[in-house]
DNA sequence: AAGTAACCGAGACGGTACGTCTCGTCTTGCG
DNA sequence: CGCAAGACGAGACGTACCGTCTCGGTTACTT
């Protein structure tokens, strides 16, 4: 069926240029007038290429957007369950109120009718930052801090979920996000 | 500007059946197949007429799914607040994981770059229900259900945070969510 | 079928005002973009009107000639007919060169697909001046001035035959037309 | 301007499907009714191939046209000019009373209100007959059959006229337009 | 060193849908 | 009932992108 291309003969230059005009022509023009035409012009690329590495636009800006991002949204350990929560909810704010929001926004908005790209969303972006959650969690429980007759992933639930209802729906301010980790963690102190 | 067509005068046959179609269309073909030119020939009408009353497709689609819910997923008040908030959330779950919620997705989506649709959706749909809840947790603090030094607004933004985290990222199951309500009340029991 | 309506009943100003209206915009903004909807709206008339008294808009734009030419391009008699053809030539070559020429340039071009207005154009256009012609040629051909073994129908065929073709296909001046007439005449110069 | 797409790669095959498409639309459904979407749908092209290659409806009809008439008009040199031009003539009427002259026909409608088409239909078309009628009758001049005072560019024009007269006007039949060669004849006879 | 196979830039292609425009009909309310 | 106003169903317009498809040119591995 397809030729199936060597990953190897892969052309890096081309590649990183692309993800690069991806991400600058989401956030210059918005995403949703972002073109794969568009991105191989600024590129200096053939649309050929772009379909041989990827199947989609929200491919490649999920991409570009993991190239970007690197390590701003790591999650500390100082002991402090509280302090390093709002540590990490605070960074993953202001990434949304950026640049980086806005083309994640449009990543997400894509996601919703194309389930592959959703599930490389939750592969690449979302779960690694639960896992982190939750290993830090975790410790919390040992240490004693927060309550263990929870799940933590749940518990990531009720800690991400404002955050990506403010994010998503527009509902409040992104970066009074971290605000609301208080109350959450409230719920999650030991039982009495 | 545009010469701002008369209510008054407007069709009231053809714009039932335009919201019809769209809302079947969605559902059938999923809403990123959707187009104005289907819903046009589906509905028996020109694209003009869909033209001079929508700005977009997301904002018929927003009215098709008003249109539609009716009264689903209003707000009990039995006096019991854990029951009411769970009885809501379980109805809105249901919801978002039918027909409904296919289309309320590509809604939210479309949304993410066109700010008046976002707008839209918070004022027709977000905010009644948050209105609802923000009520009857009044209700609840007053009677010393939960406590008192926490706004309702920031509570709803708590209890529905989780909720759409799952309907928007696919994270767990949409109709598990009702069960993270208990969780979250419990962080606004009052204060001992 | 057509319910017929009544021309008794007819507005005569707003009659007027359609001609004078269709007229104008045919001359500023060039025949091919004359709508019904801008005659309408320049006229302060509904369309309705329009439709119901005129078959076309070709149709509107030949009455609205008619009805702007007058006895411009009349048919003198001074006895001398080589002279008499060229006066009434250049009159005609003059307006084809004029406002009027634009319109009933748009007109024929029509009337190319609509057999009706193209009938509609010979009768009210090009036969009241060709019966002029036929009946001035008759005179010199009775006086004795042109040869009488020819039908005056074909001469006039060959007489307009050129400042038409000028007109309709650019070739060469329209202006020049005229001159072509003497040696047109020349053809018809009575046989020895 | 445009962005000027290179000959070269043009696909012959849609090329030549697009002309024919053009020409049996026009003839078989009238060239008033033939449109840009019809054309490409039954040579199976996508629109922007014909807006890639052609400004205007009428330039493919005029290209279709050339296409299809080959050498019908050309004209013959017997040494008898009048039978010569009453032979081209005819094989002009015939053509202007068949399919062609329909597309043709539409085509110089069309010219109207587009110069650039006109200038087309001149290049083409008329300047190539014309420039042969002009040679034709340049040989008999030398020859002594027909007067040398006279401008055989004007000779055409007496010639034409009355023919594209009877085909634009629908004054007399097209067919019989040969017949009036022999009166034009007349005018262009050497003065004695 | 020549041959060859893959990727590359470029861009034409068959399509689909866009949002606009105009058509000719239909509806409403005024005079 | 004629009229002004204008909404309506219909459908073509010309544009923008889609994803596929040749084209040569270049590069990197064979042999």
């Amino acid at each position: 069926m397809s030729p199936a291309p060597n990953p190897e003969l892969r052309n890096a230059t081309s590649h990183q240029a692309i993800l690069d005009a991806t991400f600058e022509l989401a956030v210059s023009k918005g995403y949703g007038k972002l073109t794969i035409e568009a991105i191989a012009a600024k590129a200096g690329v053939g649309k050929q290429t772009i379909y041989r590495w990827w199947p989609s636009k929200g491919a490649i800006a999920l991409e570009a957007i993991n190239d970007q991002i690197g390590s701003a949204t790591d999650f500390p350990d100082t002991g402090d369950i509280a302090a390093d929560l709002k540590t990490q909810v605070t960074a993953l704010s202001r990434m949304f109120a950026g640049d980086v929001g806005c083309v994640y926004r449009g990543v997400i908005a894509e996601a919703q009718h194309d389930p592959k790209l959703m599930q490389n969303v939750r592969d690449t972006f979302v779960e690694p930052r639960q896992t982190n959650a939750t290993r830090r969690l975790e410790t919390a429980i040992r240490a004693g801090q927060i309550r263990d007759d929870l799940s933590p992933l749940v518990m990531t639930n009720l800690i991400y979920g404002p955050v990506y209802l403010r994010f998503l729906l527009g509902v409040g301010d992104v970066l009074d996000a971290p605000n609301l980790v208080d109350h959450v963690l409230d719920g999650l102190r030991p039982r009495t």
